[in-house]
DNA sequence: CGAGCCCGTTTTGTATACAATTTTCATCGA
DNA sequence: TCGATGAAAATTGTATACAAAACGGGCTCG
């Protein structure tokens, strides 16, 4: 796990997301494999790795820049995801059956103690994995966890209020009724509010603090 | 273009879809170093490459497999294309306005001419390019690419017959009514039954050529 | 002026040797 | 017989040197 191309991986990823390179910043074999300390080699796979993630485009003649990541930026991958975990979630009512919907009552039950920030996020990744095994599809999975930065998600629960947690634990729910009668129209509709709603708290947040600058 | 690693990954790309590499088969480095006459570094990024693109799996030790394609596998692709493509066209339907639907219709008078199988593969790709251009998301973009194996459209064309080919102009035609009056649903919907379709030739086909086995 | 071209510099691509890890399989002991 | 063990073999990971390609700045020529 902390082989040098991991160590790269999350050493740029970081750099992107503390905004010590930012958007449109080439990124230069050499300089990242010095900054990080390990050889050009792991630097690669993992520039490979963050553009398959969105983290990192390549121009025509292979040079590598960070991503553009503008509100508009945040609301297409938000978009792509409600899609595509709104099909997930479909696909889990239909396939899933009364075993999924235990497994995911269960994980609610335990999420619901208090307003801890990381209990939340914790429980949310579980909640959001499950559903998203439980669509059974290996391609579907891997879009998604491609598409899903998730420091992009803790960015958003770090503003998230008390009656915000409280509505995703309410929608939570509802998605388990949803899967537990086997309505996948339901189960859809319900993930992709979801979704949308946690990307109009990051807009909002977004747009306070550039309104403090 | 004809560099190493393009090489490595058009050469392993054909083995694949040649059955030349069964599926699940693992894939040895320096065995396919050998095979196509590079180094093992090209060959890593090629791996890389293949895995983006769904046609490479790596098991949790890091080693490379063929991914499966069975008919499953396939039905999986063509749903998850239908859907982003879908949405790709209700996004052209609403930002692409009369200029993209001009476009659309040139591209569509001039596939219009008999039945030659290539003219309707270049036609073919250059409609659908073109409303995913239209939609003006380049992750979605990013996706589909990704997503889309060519070689499989192609196999899927070859076996269309005359009729198939006409259902099909007649489908792109209809997309770009939709698009040229903005009605995004009517795209959206359009688009998925275009593709579903073709999944559906293709499942026959296939059947067909497993009763003569 | 400005378009195009040349050449030094920067950056990425490739081969290769060696290191680390994983797998395989034979052996041992219960 | 079964499972554990450990060493050999196979496979992937990493560093590094050199090759190739792309970029940039200054030059010429119209």
């Amino acid at each position: 796990m902390s082989s040098a191309a991991d160590k790269a991986y999350s050493g740029i990823r970081s750099l992107i997301l503390d905004g010590a390179l930012a958007p449109g910043e080439q990124l230069k074999e050499e300089e990242l494999a010095e900054r990080i300390g390990v050889s050009r080699t792991p630097i690669r796979d993992a520039l490979r790795r963050l553009e398959a993630e969105f983290f990192v485009t390549r121009s025509d003649s292979q040079r590598s820049f960070v991503a553009d990541q503008s509100v508009e930026d945040i609301d297409e991958i938000f978009t792509l995801r409600a899609m595509l975990e709104g099909h997930a979630a479909a696909r889990a009512a239909t396939v899933g059956g009364p075993a999924l919907a235990a497994r995911l009552r269960e994980i609610v039950d335990k999420g619901d103690n208090g307003s801890d920030v990381d209990a939340f996020l914790d429980h949310n990744a579980d909640f959001h994995a499950e559903i998203i095994a439980g669509a059974g599809s290996d391609r579907l999975a891997t879009m998604l966890a491609r598409l899903v930065s998730q420091p992009i998600v803790h960015r958003t629960a770090r503003v998230y209020d008390k009656d915000q947690f409280e509505r995703s634990l309410f929608e939570h729910r509802e998605l388990v009724d949803a899967i537990e009668r086997g309505d996948a129209e339901w189960a859809r509709s319900v993930m992709t509010s979801h979704i949308r709603r946690a990307f109009h708290v990051f807009e909002e947040a977004a747009q306070a603090l550039k309104r403090e600058k």
